[in-house]
RNA sequence: GCGAGGGUUGCAGAGUGGUCAAAUGCGCAGGACUUAAGAUCCUGUGGCUUAGUGCCUUCGUAGGUUCGACUCCUACCCCUCGCACCA
């Protein structure tokens, strides 16, 4: 026996494909596949499973679609701008650069270590300046369109810090590092992208027929096309736009709320109210929509009134935590006897409800479906669906109201009070206002000496803020907001059609060649936000002139979520984490990709299952064992149609992405190989195996004389005339004359305590040629003598032979 | 709270209208090999029954549709993901 060293084999085919540039490729003749992973954030703590089990994915896809003779680009990169390299540098006192570029290096070093084909020359990562510069190159050209622009807006702040926290830097209402600090709302100016000129585009998903329906579904809610009316109400003179869906209940309007978050809330507030106002807006931290929507609604009179456009009717307006600022316009009108939410903070604050559909009965709760108006003077006794187009006519007249589209979907927040991110090209002139830096300037680079752990950290380095304004010459003061991290990754997959152009974004010829990516890989968690994100770059590059399709991608497959041995998700606190590079060391690449793939479709979430590598590596001793033995000479009409049935079956299977069920066809066909088989078929069988596991295969393969690499040899092609029907039902018979034989010799020692000595089988003249004596005496364990029904010598005292047919034979226990 | 997905036999998971007591792997049991253990191989693995048969119960819970449901519908329970400053 010799023993192969997983290790040992590994790094030496690792450095084969990158030394013969393997999986290099560029724009050629032949047909062209892109597929792509997410590329991942390099977090400090490695590659964890979910990595593993992703770029397996797309790994197998691709090494397959290269065999079948596409031009197959599959690149990777590092997501590397982000909060984690920041709070490093607050907490352990590292720089960020210092910390991601360690980090890099050890991502990168792990995903070698499980034998991706990856295109490793064009890998890149986006806080390389290089890269940021193409980020600030497209903001400028979206200012320059007027799809940047500022607005004041929300955050969390702690005063302590001096410092905005993002979301999961808030707990409880605290700060992550002061416990006893209460988050604080505070209103600054940032930079929004206007995604929201692309929403009714990104809302058609005719372009995505390639997505999973379950993304198309998350994305058309987020995205919320909705239609409905805007109204304008008049609030100490001046007009406050609302957005309803329900112009219909408009004379039940009993009240307002404005959201407690609006910047401009305090403009509405009386001198009386204004302590209690103050002291309701002080209790708010969490802009977060979760947070909200899980609170008690509650509100606080602002001693302003609106004015409501139909009836002149007064209205109190109150300011409530339940209210979106970002939403429509902030503010809602109210009318608590159609609509649950309004009728409880009603009830709460003893507002009046006013019913104006009748049919229901508003005492307890609000009637939300239809019926004839009441209370609602000329439209009294009209239909309520009738009224909505009626009344928004009547408002129309008076120019108060008009129909509208609103969406969900907000406007991109994209100014970011942190260093680890790019930089937004703008500078700041008391005299221009903000002024793009000019194109040639670009890019403008992060300033390595700044202080963390107060403020921005980009302000605390003055002569890096310190510039002239690029359109008067005076004192200008750069932007020191730097943009989310979302950014850099809505248009990687554009740079990797060229990452190294020094003078231009890309070449479009050769982002043309590539894209779209025909399958893309990555968690349903992206749905809603880089999902859509990348959709829209890609959709304004368009519009650019860069690229000449419509969708980044034209295949999407969301992986399952890996979850810890006991079920739950993998966490440290619960202590189930299972770290891939220490289950490469003890089984090897091959063994854990074998074993990610072949435990659950690999669309489904499955649990971590320890015995499963195992079972995977075991598989792959056997296969080595039986390379050790098997004579390579001519396979048997069974084998050749086995190969050949498999080949056909496990195509159609990786292709539908099903690595699953490939594995179990390709399980059952080595179960089925003999001790003698050709080399063709041999070859065949690692070839379908190489996609799973490379290293293994390039190793088995060579050991068969052969000087190539078996990555990049032909996938195996089917011959249908060597699969043979009849064989395999013959096989599924002798394996129920096995179960048969095994079944009566329990029962008769059960009933009549007697242990069967010999079997005698009695198969038809046409089968008897299959039905090997050797074989089927090995799997019941006792001698077997077997005789052709129409045999005139043979045994058969109790005439059983008579009972035969074709596919079950007579069975006699003596 | 809202949106999306899911709950299958001891475990991990296949299976979307009949061919399902339900693939495959693990675990477990019996047998072969071995001085023995391990590895390997064979067989079995819901219950009862039977010389290879037949019957009963099961796919989160409770109902419903259908000649027939793990598969379709309704309600409920539980789990996972997302909710816009984590990536």
């Amino acid at each position: 026996m010799v023993k192969i060293a997983f290790n040992k084999i590994e790094k030496k085919w690792q450095d084969k494909w990158e030394s013969q540039k393997t999986f290099e490729v560029k724009e050629s003749k032949k047909p062209k596949l892109y597929i792509l992973e997410q590329f991942p954030y390099p977090s400090g703590s490695g590659l964890h499973i979910g990595h593993s089990f992703v770029y397996t994915i797309g790994d197998i896809y691709t090494r397959f679609k290269k065999m079948q003779g596409f031009n197959v680009l599959h690149p990777m990169g590092f997501d590397s701008l982000g909060l984690p390299a920041e709070n490093a540098a607050i907490k352990e006192k590292t720089h960020p650069k210092k910390y991601t570029d360690n980090s890099v290096k050890y991502f990168s070093k792990q995903q070698k270590a499980l034998g991706l084909s990856y295109d490793w020359s064009r890998m890149f990562w986006t806080h390389d300046p290089n890269y940021y510069k193409w980020d600030q190159w497209i903001f400028l050209k979206m200012f320059e369109k007027g799809l940047a622009y500022k607005k004041e807006s929300p955050v969390n702040y702690c005063s302590k810090c001096d410092t905005v926290l993002a979301n999961e830097q808030v707990h409880n209402g605290k700060c992550w590092r002061h416990e006893d600090t209460n988050v604080e709302i505070k209103h600054l100016s940032q930079w929004y992208l206007k995604i929201t000129d692309y929403a009714d585009e990104l809302a058609n998903f005719e372009t995505i027929k390639g997505w999973p329906d379950l993304i198309k579904k998350l994305q058309k809610n987020w995205i919320g096309k909705s239609y409905g009316s805007e109204i304008l109400f008049k609030i100490n003179g001046e007009d406050w736009p609302i957005f309803t869906t329900r112009p219909d209940t408009i004379y039940g309007v009993t009240f307002m709320v404005v959201s407690a978050q609006h910047p401009k809330l305090m403009d509405l507030v009386s001198e009386e109210q204004k302590k209690e106002v103050e002291k309701f807006v002080k209790k708010l931290s969490s802009v977060s929509e979760e947070e909200i929507d899980k609170l008690e609604k509650e509100g606080v009179f602002t001693g302003a009134y609106a004015i409501n456009p139909v009836n002149d009717e007064k209205i109190p307006v109150y300011a409530g935590n339940f209210v979106l600022a970002d939403y429509g316009s902030g503010m809602v009108m109210a009318v608590p006897a159609h609509d649950q939410r309004d009728f409880e903070f009603a009830k709460k604050y003893k507002i009046p409800v006013k019913e104006v559909i009748s049919g229901g009965d508003i005492k307890k709760q609000a009637y939300t479906n239809d019926g004839k108006l009441i209370n609602s003077d000329k439209f009294d006794g009209s239909e309520n669906r009738q009224a909505i187009g009626d009344i928004i006519k009547f408002l129309n007249k008076k120019k108060l109201g008009k129909k509208t589209i609103n969406f969900r979907l907000r406007d991109w927040l994209v100014s970011r009070q942190r260093y680890w991110g790019t930089p937004i090209p703008i500078v700041n002139c008391d005299n221009c206002g903000a002024m793009p830096v000019p194109e040639k300037d670009l890019p403008v680079e992060l300033p390595e000496k700044v202080k963390f752990g107060e403020g921005n950290p980009l302000e605390t380095n003055e002569s890096w803020v310190k510039t002239k304004c690029p359109k008067c010459g005076g004192e200008g003061r750069r932007e020191t907001d730097t943009m989310d991290t979302f950014v850099n990754s809505s248009w990687y997959h554009l740079r990797f059609c060229d990452s190294d152009n020094k003078k231009k974004i890309f070449d479009p010829k050769k982002a043309n060649y590539w894209c779209p990516i025909d399958l893309y890989i990555g968690g349903k968690e992206h749905a809603c936000m880089h999902d859509i994100y990348i959709r829209f770059y890609h959709k304004f590059l368009r519009d650019l002139g860069l690229v000449n399709t419509d969708e980044p991608a034209e295949k999407l497959f969301v992986q399952g979520m890996v979850h810890g041995a006991d079920g739950n998700k993998m966490s440290k606190s619960l202590g189930n984490v299972v770290d891939p590079m220490e289950i490469i060391k003890k089984y090897g690449a091959d063994s854990l990709r074998l074993f990610l793939i072949s435990q659950a479709s690999p669309d489904s979430d499955f649990s971590w299952n320890d015995k499963g590598v195992q079972a995977s590596n075991k598989f792959l001793n056997k296969i080595i064992d039986y390379f050790n033995d098997v004579k390579i000479g001519k396979s048997s009409k069974k084998i050749e149609s086995k190969i050949n049935k498999t080949i056909k079956q496990i195509t159609q299977d990786i292709e539908n992405i099903k690595y699953n069920l490939g594995i179990i066809k390709l399980r059952q066909l080595f179960e089925s190989l003999e001790s003698e088989i050709s080399k063709k078929d041999a070859e065949s069988f690692l070839k379908m195996l190489s996609i799973f596991c490379p290293h293994l295969s390039e190793e088995l393969f060579e050991k068969l004389n052969n000087k190539t690499l078996i990555s990049d040899s032909k996938w195996p092609e089917v011959n249908e005339s060597k699969i043979n029907e009849k064989l395999e039902k013959v096989e599924e018979s002798i394996d129920r004359t096995v179960s048969d034989i095994m079944n009566i010799l329990k029962i008769i020692k059960e009933k009549q305590n007697k242990d069967g000595k010999k079997i005698f089988i009695y198969v038809t003249p046409m089968e008897i040629e299959f039905y090997d004596e050797k074989d089927i005496s090995n799997r019941v364990g006792k001698p077997v003598e077997i005789f052709a029904v129409n045999d005139k010598s043979k045994y058969d005292p109790e005439n059983i032979s008579k009972k035969a047919k074709f596919g079950k034979p007579g069975i006699f226990v003596a």
